[in-house]
DNA sequence: TAACGCCTAAACAACT
DNA sequence: TAGTTGTTTAGGCGTT
């Protein structure tokens, strides 16, 4: 999993120096975008051990780690509305954070400079699901993304056409008619699909599973320079998969009803916790390292021999290897799913570039039947239960966080004794 | 080696 | 008219 890797600012030598005046993600100046100042302007409360204890032989993955959490944990924090609020933000017992310390490390500048080793679909996602909408315009996924990765900033301006192209293409994201969600302004509304919500989350959580159980578990070999981690480095080195999933479950919380914002895409439909299966997680290891539309259909497949997903109904569906047969540019970004089974093989054949310039192709071509279909899921009574199992599993989180924590202190002293 | 995922660039049309 | 937005195509690279 690296084109990202492979395509680094060193690779394309697309890193101005400018990027070190800019170092701070709190002195990125605010950008356009509907954001709340609480996201940007948020303390630092995810400080982790490995901030503080940072040590020279680590640079190189703490570069990448802390470029996780810098730009993502400390932003892309269940909205961002009380980021100190979350058990997974006080264990460390350190609400001020050295956020300064932190980001005065050259480690963490160099982090800033860097790519963000996450696709422009998990980008765009995060940049929507943080706004208070959870739908934003072209021009505030850009100010977001700027925001949050400076890199952007001094890249050339091809990203931009990347984020657009990701958005046209990538099924996971819904394009809102203007009378809907925007009435002054160019262009349209984006939002974040709820059927393909989970296999985005999925793929979220791929990016950082595997390098947070290589950083549970020393790697016998040193990583791959091509490769950093790709994931969501939650307080250090304790979290274990189950608390990955609690993080997950917290960012999902934020698309509760009781907590969620308007989503023009589907209000009703907020991911159901109370069904396992709504978050696709793969106990496969091979799955963790790939976050591919295939690796989340194998997966959904799999999940749907046991239990109704929300994916078999408007999801990939089993055996389904329509990617196979079609031709990859048709939709070979993102996360598919079986929407194109609806159309049936139509889809499978290659189709003159008429048929989707259409002028209502956006619009049109996502099938409405399965938005009335999700609505059944989102019943008020699940509310509770949402919140008491996004709850169960904050407050699992955070226990488990914090021994996990006592015991990697304790690890310390020994060594320290020694 | 092929398939796949992702990124990048480019072109074009429509719109503001 | 210029800039932005949205769509589409093509090609390259890395991973599986």
């Amino acid at each position: 999993m690296g084109p990202i890797i492979g395509m680094s600012p060193d690779k394309k030598a697309e890193t101005p120096g400018k990027q070190e005046e800019r170092v701070g993600l709190r002195g990125v100046s605010g950008g356009p975008g509907t954001l709340p100042e609480a996201e940007y302007g948020a303390a630092s409360p995810l400080a982790t051990s490995l901030d503080r204890g940072s040590g020279g032989s680590e640079d190189e993955e703490l570069t990448n780690l802390n470029w996780l959490h810098e730009n993502l944990l400390q932003n892309f924090t269940l909205g961002g509305a009380q980021p100190s609020a979350s058990p997974l933000f006080d264990i460390e017992g350190d609400p001020g954070g050295p956020l300064n310390a932190s980001l005065s490390s050259s480690s963490q500048r160099d982090s800033l400079k860097s790519k963000p080793p996450l696709s422009f679909s998990l980008l765009i996602y995060m940049a929507i699901e943080q706004s208070p909408s959870k739908s934003l315009p072209v021009k505030d996924i850009y100010g977001w993304i700027l925001q949050h990765f400076p890199y952007f900033s001094s890249a050339p301006t091809g990203w931009k056409n990347s984020v657009r192209h990701n958005l046209s293409l990538n099924k996971c994201f819904r394009k809102v008619e203007r009378s809907l969600g925007k009435v002054n302004g160019k262009g349209s509304l984006w939002c974040v699909d709820p059927e393909y919500r989970p296999n985005l989350i999925q793929a979220l959580k791929k990016q950082h599973l595997p390098a947070a159980h290589a950083f549970c578990t020393p790697p016998a070999s040193p990583p791959r320079a091509s490769s950093p981690p790709r994931h969501l480095f939650l307080q250090g080195c304790s979290l274990q998969e189950s608390d990955i999933d609690a993080a997950t479950a917290m960012m999902l919380l934020n698309s509760a009803p009781g907590h969620h914002h308007a989503n023009p895409c589907d209000p009703d439909s907020p991911l159901d916790l109370s069904r396992p299966d709504s978050v696709l997680v793969s106990s496969d290891p091979k799955q963790d390292h790939n976050y591919s539309s295939m690796a989340l259909q194998r997966c959904s497949s799999r999940s749907s021999s046991s239990s109704l997903s929300s994916l078999d109904e408007g999801g990939p569906s089993p055996g389904h290897t329509r990617s196979r047969t079609r031709p990859r540019r048709a939709g070979s970004e993102g996360f598919h799913s079986d929407e194109d089974s609806d159309l049936g093989d139509d889809r499978a054949r290659p189709q003159p570039s008429q048929h989707r310039s259409s002028p209502l192709s956006s619009s049109v071509k996502r099938p409405v039947g399965k938005r009335a279909r999700r609505e059944v899921t989102a019943k008020p009574e699940l509310d509770e239960e949402l919140k008491e199992a996004a709850g169960s599993l904050l407050h699992l989180a955070g226990i488990r966080t914090s021994m996990e924590l006592n015991k990697h202190s304790a690890k310390s002293k020994k060594l320290n004794r020694k």
